[in-house]
DNA sequence: GTAATAAGTCAAGACATTTGACTTAATAAG
DNA sequence: CTTATTAAGTCAAATGTCTTGACTTATTAC
């Protein structure tokens, strides 16, 4: 009788969810493959011709594509190429890490337009916000300096910070973020913009930046191993971020390993908060970054021993992601300084045998990524660019908005 | 000129596409909630009613559901639910391991009709595919015998081997399957039964079987943590199985781990072939399975030596996929005796810490799933009923077929 | 100079979902 | 016992998007 347990079911889709789709499609092989013409268009996404026509007329009108100067390529009408039009849509990104804030504006095709940081003060969330409140206010009245009518074409604020969230019992480890994790961000963050607004991890937005504008470009099974204050992993899965069930997915720095009769999380071992201690450096210092770049570069003995104590744990770490998910390829990218990823690149080498080893590979097993503070913010700018604009499953349903 | 890179794309969709999509989706929301009325599934598909109302009677047309009696569940006219047809459509699941092979018909709702078994000559795969391909035709013809029109609605042959798959240098590995790994086993089963065959790994299998009739039935995010003569990873991750990019995800029997400074698969230290190493038992003994099962029951205490090492070992497997993946529930299941998974489970508690520690968990981090020599082909099987049946994105595209 | 080839357009057609009014069948209320 | 209300399900027309096949345009090859 009061039967009210709910119904589980997948939504189903319409003609909108069509023609959103295929719109989507068009988009994604222009960034892929830079411009093509419609007949190629239609000839990669198996697509009519005259389908493919009317959705480029319709983005064109939108503003999303425009055409280039017509070309000759052999008997037959001269194809004329579309290529994206950056300026077609635009993305704030914001980096919450310990101690700096930093916002971003990307356009469509992932130019970093706009960049800005602040100092987070030591007051937590209640403080905070309004500091990054400030900076994003900031990066969007100089985004429309530059460009007019950016409010029009701003698709949402993509925020990132390190997690895991929502994780029982982790408000008071200073090595997270404790009181971060428990201030209601979204909330504060869409009531405070007005836009829409997603947060995922530092990882995975350091992978979502890969996947528009570095290594992972046009790759559908690649795995981001970042470098940061923590460290983790973000998860490119058939073609899309992976979240896992609670969007901790990849949160590896809590990985506990097992080694002279203690358990160590991965986080303690390998990752810029390690490093610190390691050298008894103060992580609020702001020429830190530098300081360390120069003695990666230098080769100081104690970096060196850091170095080749935290890339063992990496090479291991990059044994098991090789194992357990079979990408196409592993991107070692973070926030860390590039002379120090490099070191750590080149340290890690050789890498472990696994099932990575195949006849035919094209890609190398490891590649560096982008190592760049400003990375993650892009990435996090980078979430709502292809939340509005990627293929994927989600975005056909009826549900999906 | 000459420019004949290939255009990489994503495939677009069209009106069936969406038909196709919106046909599954109601199988899948029968299946996950049993008998529903076209009122009920045009809610939670968020289709209107005329819709299903049109897709419905095309199920029924086509024998894939049927109409239950009329239930009156206050004011209004009383609805009429409808429920899957379990003769709807077959698939022969077929399970290749070291020593033995398993063939079982499955209908659309994941029960056994049919089940058979034979023994692998070490004659390697030349000599094997002759006794598969018979006790495949057995099993066919049994079904045949059972149901009348079975082979109209045959949706496939699912094979499932121990992996992984195409890696260089694997041939000669004992542990492995080596010349099985190089035969073109796919070409012959298709050309031997003239069926859609498809190839999976023994874990993904195990992981198909959970989801359609098991522990992880309606599940979106679940790793089947599969004990067998090898160890490996089901992952269903976003309600599909991730094969990764060579069909490999998940092969976690190849992870090293470095203990008293050597370094060993996690295949040799937590598996049956372990086991069977520790006890000096013959793996292809008839009886060993029956003996296993008792000596575990009994507490035999060379056993209890494997399971406390083992249990050890996949304690810290299960911490390790909370935090990679963050699934809602991990399962443990195997082939191995349902009185060793037992004790296993039992010696494996209490879990590690992990993010799977969350305020408001409604299931366990661990379940056991299904213990049962015939698992294996069960999931084998459930793979073409999944292809054909269920909701997932590349069903939804035009080069899908 | 003509045929072949390829890009792209036009207009009609096909197909699946949507819309809104309607029918049917039950319970609740007076 | 009658009537109002509620909910399931149907009917027929409308809508939106892709497809089809013929046609136009522009270029190279012979």
């Amino acid at each position: 009788m009061n039967d009210v347990r709910p119904i589980r079911a997948k939504s189903g889709t319409n003609h909108e969810g069509t023609s959103a789709h295929n719109r989507r499609v068009m988009i994604d092989a222009l960034r892929i493959n830079g411009a093509l013409s419609r007949a190629d268009l239609a000839r990669a996404t198996r697509l009519t011709k005259q389908t493919v026509s009317n959705i480029i007329e319709e983005l064109e009108r939108d503003g999303l594509v425009s055409s280039q100067e017509a070309v000759r390529k052999g008997r037959g009408q001269p194809s004329t190429p579309y290529r994206l039009v950056p300026e077609g849509a635009f993305a704030i990104g914001l980096q919450i890490d310990r101690h700096v804030t930093r916002a971003v504006a990307v356009d469509l095709v992932g130019n970093v337009l706009v960049r800005d940081e602040a100092g987070l003060p030591a007051g937590g969330p209640s403080e905070g916000t309004k500091v990054i409140l400030d900076l994003v206010a900031g990066v969007r009245a100089e985004l429309a300096g530059i460009v007019q009518q950016s409010e029009k074409r701003l698709v949402g604020l993509g925020a990132a910070m390190p997690g895991p969230f929502g994780v029982a019992g982790s408000g008071d480890d200073p090595w997270m973020m404790g009181a971060w994790q428990k201030f209601p961000l979204l909330e504060t963050l869409t009531a405070g913009t007005g836009l829409d607004v997603g947060l995922q991890n530092d990882a995975a937005a350091a992978a979502t930046a890969e996947r528009m504008v570095g290594a992972a470009h046009g790759l559908d099974h690649a795995v981001c191993l970042f470098v940061g204050y923590g460290i983790g992993a973000g998860l490119i899965l058939n073609g899309e971020l992976y979240r896992g069930s609670n969007g901790n997915a990849g949160e590896i720095g809590m990985a506990l390993l097992f080694a002279d009769g203690k358990s160590t999380p991965l986080e303690h071992r390998a990752s810029l908060a390690s490093l610190y201690q390691h050298l008894s450096a103060d992580p609020a210092d702001p020429d830190l970054h530098a300081r360390i770049d120069g003695l990666a570069l230098r080769g100081d003995p104690s970096m060196e021993a850091w170095i080749e104590a935290a890339a063992a744990d990496l090479r291991w770490s990059i044994h098991l992601i090789e194992t357990i998910f079979d990408p196409q390829t592993v991107i070692l990218c973070g926030s860390a300084p590039e002379g120090l990823v490099n070191r750590l690149i080149v340290a890690i080498g050789p890498l472990l045998p696994s099932i990575a080893e195949r006849r035919g590979r094209t890609l190398p097993r490891l590649q560096p990524g982008m190592a760049d503070p400003w990375s993650v913010a892009l990435g996090a700018a980078a979430g709502p660019i292809s939340r509005a604009f990627d293929p994927h499953f989600a975005a056909i349903l009826k549900d999906s908005r």
